[in-house]
RNA sequence: GCCGGUGUAGCUCAACAGGCAGAGCAAUCGCCUUGUAAGCGAUAGGUUAGGGGUUCAAAUCCCCUCACCGGCUCCA
């Protein structure tokens, strides 16, 4: 008996000895179900591939990262499937997973109406369930263009091969080396119901999809530049199992609720009258207030680290903007000019051209720099109609902008110093989850400058970020035209990332300006500019928090502190008596007096989320006391009047 | 800017298949005088986003504009 050749493999870091021709799963003893692939080498493989001599050979669980991904791909496979059995003329795009799901995009003549997603779903339920198998087939580059004639996206991918990247997807169909379509096979007669051209890898089966739901349709253009064409995406997600999915949308849920377009509603904070027009806020005076509340504190902040405050204009003159370099640069994103005077205005859209302009009205020594100059400074920009969105990407909008203007030699030390105060202020408002990220310069001609002046601003700004004990994410290519930036990213109570802070080093605009300092020896230097926003603007760093607190701002930001709720009407008095108290320190205090019930005035404090209710009836006057209600629900009943009112002073007062 | 959806009272939403625009909450006025999340009653509130068209008749069907929502592209 002719012995069967031997393969020796490592299996979870043990060396076996297995047969040859045996399969990862089979070497896995892969149920197929919990483990959906293996790690071949580290790479993400089938559970149907064949182990090689030397293999190292670990189980992809459904419910990790790797997983979840091969799982949501898989999806995006059985609902292209459905797709082109509903609607055959569906050319495909391409279907990659994405984070907590997946889409795949097709070309077709009418877009997808809800109705039709419905269908498409039903459909991929009847697939899943008939546990179809993923079955991979190599293939090589003038057959699959043959097999794909009719999908001609896919031709051009395949032309693409090698030169796709993860950036546009295209890398989850044509990887690196020979091409390969996963047929989708009929569990019993092995017929082929439908196959894709793709790298994998894939679930054994599609009955090992446990839990799916599609969840909207949208055009995207194809390979992301709007000079293609439209494509129709479908997005869904994709989990190990019903729960994992129920937790999803509830996820959703919870996120919807902090809105911060329904919570500023809801809490009558702000609103975005029609008549003003898209992308433009009013603030309520409860808005008003919160951000009064936000700017004071920053503007003590912003005193003691040393910087000075200006102000300017909202318009200015063309040319301003000509030496700036912005209307070269970002034209169509200003608002088109005011004719007056034989002049042209622009509204401005950045404060720094006209914070040059206040370095530049005199002289400047040595001896003022680091020169920090520091403004809530409105500006407009002209976003594309698609894509304002509440107070977080707005047409009007104001920034807590400062520019520095410090010597060569000083930068280092300003850029440290400059993160840590950045970081710090944040971390007061109640941001405390941070990463870094190094924004540098790219190929493409945008950028300009002398790239040493770039390699020496981005080294700078990367020591600084790497004496912050933060995670450091490169990101090559994202810059501004004139340097590099550090991105403070925060990360809110459910998880979601912000970018907050900017920190940018410019060498463009003391040139272009012609800014000069006169050095110790007497000679004239070029200033380096620093540019950094901390909240970037108010009106989005308000929404950030507004979405993280969901509404329940910290004491002493909330917009009502304390609401006073009399049990009876002969109660009214004496809670305005503990009111003014309260409003002598600064508290800011309502008295409900109202005809409600009291428990129908507690109701509304909680609705309008008041961090401290207190109430007050013939047992409180009769002790000099009064009832804590907090916005937890718990209570703290026949406190005195001295130790309520130092109770809520302290909680404004350490921010608590 | 592109694709799709939506727009009814301050808010949330009804109004069959084109046939008299309605409810709850909020507001106002009254009654009730209250101990930790909605007391009772009455009143008022609308050019159905705006404009045009079809029709005997339009919230409803068609066109344009505006705004919003979800994506794409963009975001100094």
């Amino acid at each position: 008996m002719s012995a069967v050749p031997e393969l020796r493999i490592t299996l979870a870091g043990v060396e076996r000895v297995v047969a040859a021709g045996t399969t990862a799963g089979e070497a896995l003893e892969a149920d197929g179900r919990t483990v959906i692939a293996a790690y071949v080498n580290g790479e993400p493989r089938d559970l149907a591939a064949e182990v090689a001599e030397g293999d190292d050979v670990a189980p992809v669980q459904i419910a990790s990262e790797t997983g979840r991904s091969i799982l949501r791909h898989s999806a995006a496979h059985i609902m292209a499937q459905a797709v082109q059995e509903l609607f055959p003329e569906a050319k495909l795009g391409i279907g990659p997973p994405i984070e907590n799901g997946f889409y795949y995009d097709f070309d077709v003549a009418e877009p997808f109406t809800p109705e039709d997603l419905k269908r498409v779903e039903k459909r991929m339920q009847e697939i899943v369930k008939q546990g179809q198998r993923f079955a991979r087939r190599p293939i090589d580059d003038s057959e699959a263009r043959a097999e794909l004639a009719a999908e001609p996206y896919k031709l051009e991918l395949i032309g693409l091969k090698g030169g796709s990247s993860d950036d546009d997807g295209s890398s989850v169909e044509v990887g690196e080396g020979g091409l390969t379509i996963y047929d989708n096979l009929h569990p019993r007669t092995g017929e082929l119901c439908w196959k894709d051209l793709c790298r994998g890898p894939h679930l054994p089966t599609t009955k090992v999809v446990p839990a799916f739901k599609l969840m909207r349709s949208a055009a995207a253009y194809w390979r992301g530049s709007e000079k293609n064409p439209q494509l129709q995406r479908i997005y869904g997600t994709a989990w190990e199992s019903k729960d994992a999915l129920k937790s999803y949308l509830t996820m959703l849920e919870e996120a919807a609720k902090r809105d911060h377009r329904k919570l500023g509603a809801e809490l009558d904070l702000f609103s975005f009258p029609d008549e003003l027009g898209s992308g433009m806020a009013v603030f309520h005076p409860k808005g008003g207030v919160v951000r009064k509340a936000m700017e004071g504190y920053s503007r003590h902040r912003h005193e003691e680290a040393g910087y000075e405050f200006v102000n300017t204009p909202h318009i200015s003159k063309r040319a301003l903007f000509e030496t700036s370099g912005h209307l070269p640069n970002y034209a169509e994103s200003m608002f088109p000019p005011i004719e007056l005077e034989g002049a042209e205005y622009f509204l401005k859209a950045m404060n720094c051209p006209m914070h040059n302009l206040i370095f530049k009205g005199r002289g400047r020594s040595y001896r003022e720099l680091p020169l920090r100059l520091f403004e809530f400074g409105t500006v407009y920009r002209y976003e594309k109609s698609g894509v304002v969105h509440g107070l977080t990407r707005a047409r009007g909008f104001t920034q807590d902008d400062a520019h520095i203007y410090c010597t060569d030699e000083q930068m280092p030390d300003e850029l440290d110093a400059l993160l840590t105060f950045v970081l710090n202020l944040l971390r007061d408002y109640g941001l405390d989850d941070f990463y870094l990220e190094l924004s540098t310069r790219g190929d493409s001609d945008k950028f300009i400058g002398e790239p040493e002046e770039w390699a020496e601003a981005t080294d700078r700004l990367r020591q600084a970020a790497e004496k912050q004990d933060l995670d450091l994410v490169m990101d090559p290519g994202g810059a501004a035209y004139y340097g590099p930036k550090i991105s403070v990213q925060a990360k809110d109570a459910i998880g979601r990332t912000w970018q907050m802070s900017t920190i940018q080093v410019d060498f463009q605009q003391p040139k272009r300006f012609g800014l000069e300092y006169q050095a110790a020896d007497g000679s004239r230097q070029r200033p380096v500019m620093i540019h950094r926003a901390l909240f970037g603007s108010i009106e989005r760093f308000f929404a950030v928090l507004l979405e993280h607190y969901e509404g329940a701002f910290p004491a002493w930001l909330a917009p009502v502190q304390v609401t006073g709720i009399p049990i009876s009407d002969d109660h009214v008095a004496y809670l305005e008596r503990v009111a003014d108290r309260l409003r002598a320190e600064g508290i800011r205090v309502e008295v409900d007096s109202g005809d409600d019930r009291m428990q129908k005035k507690i109701r509304n404090a909680q609705k309008q989320k008041v961090p401290f209710m207190l109430l007050a009836g013939d047992d409180d006057v009769s002790k000099d006391a009064v009832s804590f209600r907090y916005r937890s629900g718990e209570q703290n009943n026949g406190v005195a009047i001295d130790d309520a009112v130092a109770e809520i002073v302290a909680a404004v007062r350490t921010r608590a």
